[in-house]
DNA sequence: GCTTGTCAAAATGTCAGACATTTAATAGGC
DNA sequence: GCCTATTAAATGTCTGACATTTTGACAAGC
């Protein structure tokens, strides 16, 4: 694959990073596949080597390419990418058309993680988590229309990631980032009808209160509904059954 | 502080960002100091700006510094770390004496996720899995004994990472980064009686057999009660309670 | 006295060019 | 046919100069 299709003017390093990051999450070079020389890269991007260096390395730190003196850069598998890295997280989000593939592997680690998330939140949560999950339903019910859905999901967003937050806990306060990504991907699946809407507003109200009422177990069962909601909105699931998404590739 | 007790003579640019990564992390300098700037680091250490410059993209990158222009260098809050990251994980797994809080905050990670990812485990994994898994057992019940400490806890290791895998789900194996500070954190508190190690065998052999199995709460029961035994050798509960440890700062 | 504008210093960021090193392919000798 | 030396091509490194951003000092003006 060549780099013919990309745009060409860019902010900077950072930018250039993310355009060439968000080609390769996309698909358009294969595992294994040569990677562009710099110096081609230079003359496409009118870019000096600096900038498409530096644009490199952060795509070599997300595990994206593999690069080697005298041999060249090479795109690595897709199981040796750094999912867990911010960086690419934020490129995921961005992304107009996420590989299905990569977004049902994040929701089936949330389907089994955030469960155990909600379960410490309720265990660990202070006032001030409380108001902060609170104040993002209320965003969420307020914007609970289709017109509204952009400012929505954020509300979405904001409500998840301050549960992890109020687990108490670095490692999975930076888990957090995977929500993005994952959330976003509900806009292109846009079959929020009202009654929709208004189920997944009820199931999140369910695991606000438990959580304010420390509630662990009470917590862990609502935010698997929750997720349920969440998995036949995403077109994971085609209706609403009992069974988990299983793991199975 | 200063850098006049970091030792010179270097390998690279990446051996450099180690030693500067893990400085930090031994918490050399406090969160919100200065960091020196690059040009007192290539005195230091006798290396070009470029090396200096490529080891300092690399702290940036793990959250561990922050730089703008004009203004100079920065030490990072703790919880802006990116302890997800890999290198991250490899500067504290070299860490002679890791920061216990550190420890003790990957570990309550660990006890809350890891009955859920056995669980996954005991429903997705192959026999490869499966075999991958048993070779690891084979080799702490072979290596039991306090000489042979650093070996074991390889196999410690590799048999947590295996289980990991066995849930086949990307996000999932990324996350068995994080095992190898937590695990090698063991050598440091080496009450390794042969006591203690049996009992580890004893446990760690549940789990290996409730996922062969194929009984997913049997293998999170036996996982958290694996988690127990290490929660003792590792310092941070004293005695076998039933209790877990808490999440409260 | 307070504000404001300008300047200078110090730090990081960027560029361009030459050179070093590594890798792989290729041609030649035997 | 196999081994070796050479060459080409790619990434890695060094160096010096310059650009940009931030901060503080200092002086002018109201």
């Amino acid at each position: 694959m060549s780099l013919d299709h990309l745009p060409r003017h860019q902010g900077g390093a950072d930018a250039l990073a993310r355009l060439l990051g968000q080609a390769l999450l996309a698909g358009s070079w294969q595992p294994g596949e040569v990677f562009p020389r710099e110096l081609d890269l230079c003359q496409h991007f009118d870019v000096s080597r600096n900038q498409v260096r530096n644009a490199l390395a952060s795509l070599t730190a997300t595990g994206l390419i593999e690069r080697t003196a005298g041999r060249g850069t090479r795109v690595c598998q897709i199981s040796d990418w750094h999912l867990l890295d911010p960086l690419m997280s934020e490129w995921l989000a961005g992304l107009e058309a996420p590989d299905p593939k990569l977004v049902r592997e994040i929701f089936a680690f949330r389907y089994s993680a955030e469960p155990v998330v909600a379960s410490l939140a309720a265990n660990a949560a202070v006032a001030a988590d409380i108001a902060a999950i609170e104040q993002a339903f209320d965003g969420m019910r307020d914007t609970a229309s289709a017109q509204q859905a952009a400012r929505h999901v954020e509300y979405d967003l904001a409500f998840h990631e301050a549960i992890y937050r109020a687990s108490h806990n670095m490692v999975w306060r930076q888990m957090g980032h995977l929500l993005r990504p994952s959330i976003m991907a509900l806009i292109q699946h846009s079959q929020h009808s009202v009654a929709t809407l208004d189920d997944s507003l009820v199931r999140h109200g369910r695991v606000l209160a438990a959580i304010r009422e420390g509630q662990p177990q009470t917590a862990e069962r609502t935010a698997r509904e929750v997720l349920k909601r969440t998995a036949i909105d995403l077109g994971i699931v085609a209706e609403e059954a009992d069974t988990l998404p299983s793991n199975e590739c």
